[in-house]
DNA sequence: CAGCTCATGTGAAAGGCTTTTACATGAGCC
DNA sequence: GGCTCATGTAAAAGCCTTTCACATGAGCTG
């Protein structure tokens, strides 16, 4: 979008001036268009309008430039889970939802960023920089279990609170690699990924003992609720 | 394993005599070895020992080929999950957490199946036959979940059974693709990928009224558990 | 068995992509 | 003004995909 060659009248000189940012924007914007297997470096830098080797001036390789853009990604989506967390405000298990919906949110608005993160081929741990920041993603799920553990009911057997981070990230994942995205993986759902993930996540609160009938709730503050009142998302048992 | 070039003395005429099968073989060891991405068209005819134009015969494109590991994929996967599941004998709730346990399994010994069936980037619509083969797959979920479903508690809120089936099936692939195989997405973990599927299935199964502690059950036959028998698979709450 | 036909392979070639190397430019700094 | 070094370019090697005309020979037909 802001790269010299698509602003006004397009001449440059030799030097571009902000290729790096140039090449990423424009791998953003092929990966959302063809995925992460038909992203091509040399589109990304005809794109940019330089030659097919001025982006090894920027990135080792192809899969550099990847693992730049996964990185990124992380940063967004930790960006956006602690948003979305609020430090467990108005109560933890509406906050602990909206990071769900959150997720979901993520993998739909930003499938390229998604599609580098976690359908690219390169390995989190090639790189310490890109394993810590999923690391910093990961740990706003794991603070918001961690303080979703200190007040699981007494009486019902209580996991570590770092297993409850990884289930609920595995609900997300795969609720969103599997149905999240109208990209890949279009298989016909009865209902949104989102009402998908409510359900599971309530149902799994509830297996740890969690009221989950939201109108018992008390630190919910009044308002449309985000499911139908009568019994739950998934309709009254019969 | 089967094509004259590995056997003996591997002199073949100008016909191959086995092309098709000896390709699907050759890509599932590529695919296994180097992933979807890297799996190439040209490499698997090498390995057949026949010319990069050869394949075409067999295939419109590399995409085809992906399809058709995809499809037996599917096939085998479904098989193994008719298999877990076992009609729901012995009990209801330990067939489905067998199922669990064979997604997983799937997915940690057959990477190139896997691989090409969720990783590759074929969407699943894109072949009729492709897709009526990932839906009996997941007929069988749908069919443990349906009988789960009968059987649930009275006095509590209960999905429909195709959601709870999508609930499963997102939470073993969510396992599966994030901490699942060696291969891809190396994250550390503090447990198994199955003891970690395992307890979410349990605390999953308790939210729907499920009594979950295997002392209680009576169906289940003697042996020694899966799981420690005191306090589920995680322990006893403190 | 001779002959025919057609599925299956081959070779060559066009067109792309990746990556490297030697060389060109010009921006920033004395 | 002149230097230097980051940043671009052109060219080339090597690999992949895909197509096309042509070669082979397996299997049928008589």
């Amino acid at each position: 979008m802001s790269w010299r060659k698509e602003q006004g009248r397009g001449e440059r000189g030799y030097h571009h001036g902000n290729l790096k940012e140039a090449l990423l924007q424009a791998a953003l914007g092929l990966i959302a268009e063809k995925g992460a297997a038909g992203f091509t470096f040399a589109d990304a830098a005809r794109m940019a309008g330089v030659s097919p080797a001025a982006p090894y001036r920027h990135f080792r390789d192809r899969d550099e430039l990847l693992s730049s853009i996964a990185q990124r990604g992380f940063e967004q989506f930790e960006a956006m889970l602690t948003q979305a967390w609020d430090d467990g405000r108005p109560d933890t298990v509406t906050a602990f939802e909206r990071v769900g919906k959150a997720y979901l949110a993520f993998a739909r608005n930003e499938p390229a960023y998604y599609s580098a993160m976690f359908e690219s081929g390169i390995p989190v741990d090639s790189n310490p920089t890109l394993m810590a920041a999923s690391e910093r993603a990961f740990a706003i799920i794991r603070a918001a279990a961690e303080r979703l553990a200190a007040m699981t009911p007494p009486g019902t057997p209580r996991p570590p609170a770092m297993m409850m981070a990884l289930h609920i990230w595995s609900m997300a994942h795969g609720v969103a690699s599997l149905f999240g995205r109208g990209d890949a993986a279009r298989r016909k759902l009865p209902m949104s990924p989102d009402e998908l993930l409510e359900a599971e996540v309530l149902i799994y609160l509830r297996g740890l003992g969690f009221p989950t009938d939201r109108r018992a709730s008390d630190q919910k503050p009044a308002g449309p609720p985000p499911v139908p009142p009568a019994g739950g998302p998934w309709g009254t048992p019969k």
